[in-house]
DNA sequence: TCTGGGGTCCTAGGACCC
DNA sequence: TCTGGGGTCCTAGGACCC
């Protein structure tokens, strides 16, 4: 689920490796032994329930929800308990005088589906320990990757936020191709020293991966944002509509410059493997670079 | 409780196509 | 030429998670 969380669909699993119990207690002793680190655990029937448990008996614990009792044990919980429910979602079901899931789950869906529509519709079911998530062990291509740097002290030099935004375009364009995927929609972030937070978006006729192209991009969308009057704090780049399958027809005649391109590329991911992401950058990024 | 950096998913409006 | 409905894609922003 994330560096420091996993699901184990343990079904089946008996045979194997003794009760259920047995086995998650087995687990954490060799998190433990291991690697010196505390885990919790929490087991039951679905993945939904397991989080709430594991959350539940933090630091270090292990709770085990039994099949049936699910509606039970959540009933008293606080609402904030649920994944899903952030602050905000919080405050606004507080606002409707919903404190405990027990209070949520004496609505019904069409209540719920109608006011928060399809968050309302799984609220219903989380309420309910209901999830149909299933434990998949697949890594997925990522949907999108980004950089973003916020400054020790906010910036109005174009120049300076020029060369931070080429690096770490340069930087995220690296990890797209050491990922095998290519881009089609670029998107840059700015958050000015107010903390608004502004976003500008363009979708590529084809996907890529080549820096230029996606410089290219990010620079124009830069100079859509960047008004010379207002601070900024924070600068960012993200790469999405992500695939693996590049299919760019290429130009008929222009052949031999895309291929010329890509070994380029290769040659700079190459020499960054062996010497550092630093060993080479583009003139434009080193504005930045040379401060760090 | 806040900040920062990396993500995911959802919504809503507009453009465009049939 | 206009109207309407349905669908898709793009764009911008926001909530949430770790």
């Amino acid at each position: 689920m994330s560096l420091d969380e996993a699901f184990v669909d343990l079904t089946g699993c008996e045979k194997l490796h003794g009760p259920i119990l047995k086995t998650a207690k087995k687990i954490r002793n060799e998190i433990r032994d291991r690697l010196g680190l505390n885990a919790s655990i929490g087991i039951a029937k679905n993945k939904l329930m397991a989080k709430i448990a594991s959350v539940y008996c933090k630091p270090n614990g292990m709770l085990w929800i039994a099949p049936g009792k699910e509606q039970q044990f959540l009933a008293p919980l606080p609402i904030k308990r649920i994944p899903g429910i952030g602050p905000k979602g919080c405050a606004r079901l507080n606002r409707m005088g919903v404190k405990s899931v027990a209070d949520l789950s004496h609505l019904s869906l069409e209540l719920l589906e109608e006011t928060y529509g399809k968050w309302g519709a799984s609220l219903y079911r989380k309420a309910r320990g209901i999830s149909s998530s299933e434990v998949n062990a697949e890594t997925e291509d990522p949907r999108s990757i980004s950089r973003e740097t916020t400054f020790s002290k906010d910036s109005i030099d174009p120049l300076f936020l020029a060369s931070t935004l080429s690096y770490l375009t340069e930087k995220t364009a690296a990890q797209l191709r050491s990922n095998g995927l290519f881009a089609t929609t670029v998107t840059l972030k700015l958050r000015c020293s107010e903390f608004k937070t502004v976003t500008r978006s363009q979708t590529l006729g084809y996907p890529t991966a080549a820096d230029h192209t996606l410089l290219k991009t990010a620079t124009i969308l830069f100079r859509k944002l960047f008004n010379h009057r207002v601070l900024v704090r924070l600068i960012g780049i993200s790469f999405s509509s992500l695939t693996a399958h590049p299919y760019q027809q290429e130009d008929f005649f222009d052949l031999k410059d895309g291929e010329r391109w890509d070994q380029l590329y290769q040659g700079i991911d190459q020499i960054r493997k062996k010497y550092g992401f630093r060993s080479i950058l583009r003139a434009a990024s080193s504005g930045n670079a040379r401060r760090k």
